[in-house]
DNA sequence: ACAAATCGTAAGTCACCACTTACGGTAAGT
DNA sequence: ACTTACCGTAAGTGGTGACTTACGATTTGT
């Protein structure tokens, strides 16, 4: 279940911003780090997280190391929220069943 | 936005086991922190948690308090990660259209 | 009225994680 | 070849959060 190390990667603000400035495409380590309020290291130590994670992939060019959204591991986290919210609806339903019920007597 | 408190939140294992024996329906405080490794007022300390962000509702019922998975906590989520999915997607696909400009050349 | 059950909160401790600086390694430019 | 740019990793530190025990509040049962 690699949806548990996605969601522990993006609980971490820092992170969620890195993921944000990737939106648009993919970036290298500098550009990332530019203008925030950590160091570079740093960013680093979050990428290799968010990598291991499954929800960047590293494509090494030249001088430099390009850092994408890995439109995979975002999925594995949809797919389980989708069932969560599934089987919160259903027992949000059947409560208001019961609730109809107990109201009726 | 509620949607960073709701991650924050679900980035907890333990609170991510709670979330799990509400699946089927709501739950008093005991019946949750029951064959669980920690003590009760841990898991209330998670509930309360779960609570803020939107994720729990809780409803009093005379000794007890019922708590229940909130879908519109979990929707928030599912709707944040359904911008990122759609980002990502693009960004992926024009990655690929400019991939494919560079080898046809 | 008293006792037992259910639960939340306060205070304190401990481990983990997000940062820093320092360093090494590879690619590009002159 | 030598320097500069870009990047990852190691080691160390501080703060946050997940636990514990102890306690008080409220409700149910006798």
């Amino acid at each position: 279940m690699t949806y548990e190390d996605a969601i522990t990667a993006l609980a971490d603000p820092t992170r969620r911003v890195i993921i944000d400035r990737l939106r648009a495409g993919a970036l290298p380590v500098g550009a990332i780090a530019h203008g925030m309020p950590i160091s570079r290291p740093a960013v680093s130590q979050h990428l290799r997280i968010l990598s291991d994670a499954g929800l960047l992939t590293v494509t090494p060019s030249g001088n430099r190391r390009l850092y994408a959204i890995a439109p995979e591991g975002v999925d594995a986290l949809r797919r389980y929220l989708d069932t969560l919210w599934d089987d919160a609806l259903a027992a949000f339903a059947q409560a208001a069943v019961e609730k109809a019920k107990d109201t009726q007597k």
